[in-house]
DNA sequence: TTGTACGCGTTATCAA
DNA sequence: TTGATAACGCGTACAA
């Protein structure tokens, strides 16, 4: 194939050596068993005709691909983008690419692309899918970000949502707050359940102080705030269920006359970026969103190499940052 | 193979026919040269034992691979995440799936990344490093996003930078701006430089009210406002090179004692997430980045479909986005 | 240390 | 309409 893209038989050639041979020499694992002058001369002819390994032939022979699958529900949410760059640096540190497909929350969506790449004989999978009842590929190692299965054999890594929360109802208690309410993300999604079950747990609130929103979005996070003011309970302070909600929040109350945080504090979750310029800033919890993703990729890497590998559930600490939205509570309020 | 994965061969035999005509069976394209009854019959063998084709055998056979590399700067940059889906989606209309690269800008980085993928089974690329001199991969099918050949023989999607600039600067001209600044993006990329030289033709401005940032972030654009105030130039109104540099104005005009918008206008350019937000919110030029990505995608797979195909050079329309941030100049100013 | 030969699973070509 | 066969490029067991 002098015209086409050269194959490795073409290193061997010019060489003069047998592709057997150079494909020894080229690979880092068995170059030992080649001498070093024919190794220099084939990495040199494969310098010169810009010789690149056909991975199709090499997975066919191998069964093996150096490919893993990253699949999120949306990468226009913001806290995607930075997890999935921390994937792929992770996955480039063992030499894989990663394949990305996007979900839209669509359980159905979320197989199909399973089935579209593992037929493209991806290696393993990154699940950043945030549904609780989301199926996972079998057979294949797997590691989920940003959500842990019900059974405890799959690998994951998480943000520590349930010391989040606390620390914010800590920090709330501590400005004097006595009332506070959730506006919860959608209980579908674990990070919406889990900061749910840590409020429930921390606050020891009342059910009337507890609203749904039906997605982590502004206009969610708007209309279930309303739906909680109009239940009409004592509250000094909102914790929602990440900073997209507590936006929301932010606009409800504005509209019923409240204000932030003289009236009503409010916080949110994820540190997102640009939520430090919202007026007023937003107090909230910062998520190792880059090192999330970096992790997850280097914990699919070990479960490549081993499959017997522990089934390690990594949880990353969390920080709160405290800003302008959350201030002592107004000992004057009605 | 009756115990790994069910091979094309597992379904030939299982009906009693050759591995050649279950593969003519099963492919759509062929499978008018097999009888119904043996099409039918390898459907429902293939079906039974969940064959899925091994598509390394198959790309080392055909040399297409239905995957395409996308490579970016960096994914945590505002305005990858909508183009991205939008090449994702736009690739999945054609089955094709997406493997995910960022360069941070390095062209280092971006020529290793194109020979990885290129050796993986790689169909095409979707390129949106934005370096004006960035390499890329010759004698495969390759879009351009957010950035043109000098060449033009690189088909190539981007926003209509000079509309864009032509409209924010007649839009100053109309709230009575006549020295106007500009705070330019890095030459090095295309974005920054296509800004530049639409500025200079609409503004007419002389060299002391133009400054040059060092990179597209808030930082740059910081000092080289403050550069720009600190030449002394007699000015009402900056036309930042995008949003990020903008807010970088904000700070630098603030710490001048400067006010947005009653002192000096200020206007960004793209519009991405939450500059309506800040205060006051930023005028800017809206571009279309999911479109940007779906029509990077369909320009892709017509080349692929048709390498003859005409290098098309798509233009997308942008608009512009009044907010707070731009007003009449004040008659009194200094 | 190097050469030989085979097989990975699929599809295309050629014959029957 | 179907079967037989070769070839895609690589890695590796085995032989030399």
């Amino acid at each position: 194939m002098s015209d086409g893209v050269p194959t490795i038989k073409d290193v061997a050639d010019r060489v003069g050596v047998h592709a057997g041979t150079a494909s020894r020499a080229l690979n880092p694992a068995t170059r030992g068993k080649v001498s070093a002058r024919t190794v220099s001369r084939v990495l040199e002819a494969a310098r010169v005709l810009g010789y690149s390994p056909n991975s199709a032939a090499r997975s066919l022979r191998t069964r093996t691909s150096s490919v893993a699958g990253v699949i999120i529900p949306d990468l226009r949410n913001p806290v995607f983008p930075p997890i999935v760059r921390g994937v792929e640096d992770g996955l480039r540190e063992a030499g894989y690419l990663a394949l990305l497909g996007n979900t839209d929350g669509d359980p159905e969506r979320a197989r199909e692309l399973l089935a579209a790449m593992r037929g493209q004989r991806t290696d393993g999978f990154i699940l950043a899918t945030s549904r609780r009842d989301d199926t996972f590929s079998a057979g294949m190692p797997t590691v989920l970000v940003n959500r842990r299965a019900d059974s405890g054999s799959v690998p994951s890594v998480t943000a520590d949502n349930a010391a989040g929360v606390q620390a914010i109802v800590r920090l709330l208690t501590d400005l004097g707050h006595t009332h506070i309410g959730h506006v919860a993300g959608p209980q579908t999604l674990s990070t919406g359940w889990e900061r749910y079950r840590a409020f429930v747990a921390a606050a020891d609130a009342p059910a009337k102080r507890i609203a749904f929103a039906d997605a982590f979005s502004e206009d969610a996070g708007h209309a279930a705030t309303l739906r909680l003011l109009d239940a009409g309970p004592d509250l000094t302070a909102i914790v929602a269920g990440n900073d997209l909600i507590a936006l929301g929040c932010y606009a409800a109350l504005a509209s019923r006359g409240l204000r932030v945080p003289e009236d009503v504090s409010v916080t949110g979750f994820n540190d997102i970026p640009f939520v430090d310029r919202q007026r007023p800033a937003l107090t909230t919890v910062r998520i190792p969103h880059y090192d999330i993703g970096l992790e997850a990729a280097r914990l699919l890497m070990a479960r490549i190499g081993d499959p017997a590998a522990p089934a390690k559930r990594i949880v990353l600490p969390v920080e709160l940052v405290s800003r302008a939205s959350t201030a002592r509570r107004r000992e004057d309020r009605p």
